[in-house]
DNA sequence: AATGACTCCAACCGCTCGAAA
DNA sequence: GTTTCGAGCGGTTGGAGTCAT
């Protein structure tokens, strides 16, 4: 690492000849005083250097690397129970050391709970991640939000109570947050002629809009991307899409510059279908599916999503925040 | 092959705590 | 009771290695 040296002692990474000077001096004479230590045994480093170096590495029968799945469980256990003590975590598992420990966590562990939705601070459900990770089949389930929100739609007839379109505006300002694959081109805030533009495309409006095929694929999982895709719409030629029930809605249009795929048009890139208002009859959608079943069912008595979808993050975890956002 | 982005992890930094003076 | 000092702990840094473009 090199990093520059400090009243004249020497940092960063440790020479053979340094770790042989201080193993042949502790072997010899003990750990005793580590401030002293360096200067008896002829090296120039720090006593927090020189202890960190034999604590960590050069103390006889430490074992590195090669964590096992049961390690891996025992360390999850553990940080669930006794959150960052990595020195008490570690007197759990014999011969290793607390920073390797943490570095093994901060680099693995952590990265695999949040792959599996578990907030690793909390060892709890993330309460979003169902919304992080939807299938394209279940993004058409999250379009219900807009839905709720109806009628933005035609004609500018918009009739949606600032209080909903607040709460939109924070829902979806929250996803383009946690957005974990953010198209380049998808910043900013949703104004309300967005959201006008979505719901008419949404509700099945003659609207252009552009997508950029390539990426579309990549986007599904994020509703909220879809609102800056709208801004494009000037200079772009309209196409029709194919949803996978057959039914043609408005646009992705294609950019003549991009390679196409033959598929680009079927379904795989569609947007969601159409949804009703009349859930018990029109449940054919997988998305639609999603949501009712997930959201909406476990809330009978919720008048709108926003009240299922707090229902749900309730079930999921108390999050005063996602209860301040969802009114 | 070159370049930039990303990941890993050894080592450092700053803080806290407890013991000794 | 206060100060000093050594040790330990957790967070952070940044160089090296790897991967992607």
């Amino acid at each position: 690492m090199a990093r520059s040296p400090e009243n004249g002692v020497k940092k960063g990474p440790w020479s053979i000849e340094e770790d042989k000077k201080l193993i042949e001096y502790i072997e010899k004479h003990g750990q005793g005083n580590w401030q002293t230590l360096p200067k008896q045994a002829g090296l120039n480093r720090c006593g927090k250097s020189c202890r960190l170096r034999w604590t960590n590495y050069l103390r006889p029968g430490i074992k590195r690397g090669g964590f096992s799945a049961e390690d891996e469980a025992t360390i999850t256990a553990l940080h669930k129970q006794l959150g960052n003590k990595w020195s008490r975590i570690a007197a759990h598992l014999p011969r290793r050391t607390d920073n390797e420990i943490k570095n093994f966590w901060n680099t693995h562990l952590k990265k695999k709970l949040l792959r599996k939705g578990i907030d690793p601070t909390t060892h709890k459900p993330i309460p979003d991640f169902n919304l992080l990770n939807l299938s394209q089949t279940q993004l058409s389930s999250v379009s219900n939000l807009y839905n709720v929100i109806s009628p933005l739609d035609t004609a500018l007839n918009f009739q949606a109570s600032a209080n909903d379109l607040i709460k939109f505006q924070l829902l979806q300002n929250m996803m383009q947050a946690i957005n974990p694959n953010p198209l380049p081109y998808v910043q900013g805030n949703t104004n309300l002629a967005d959201l006008i533009q979505l719901n008419r495309i949404f509700n099945g409006a003659n609207t252009d809009f552009t997508v950029d095929p390539l990426q579309a694929q990549s986007m599904t999982a994020n509703f909220c991307n879809i609102s800056p895709l709208l801004n494009q719409q000037q200079t772009s030629t309209s196409h029709s899409l194919q949803c996978s029930d057959g039914e043609m809605i408005p646009g992705p249009i294609r950019d003549d510059n991009v390679k196409v795929p033959s598929n680009v048009y079927n379904s795989e890139y569609s947007l969601p279908s159409l949804f009703s208002a009349t859930p018990e009859s029109s449940v054919v959608n997988p998305l639609e599916n999603f949501m009712h079943t997930s959201i909406l069912a476990e809330a009978p008595e919720q008048s709108n999503v926003f009240d299922a979808l707090e229902s749900l993050v309730d079930d999921e975890a108390s999050s005063s925040f996602w209860k301040d956002i969802l009114g």
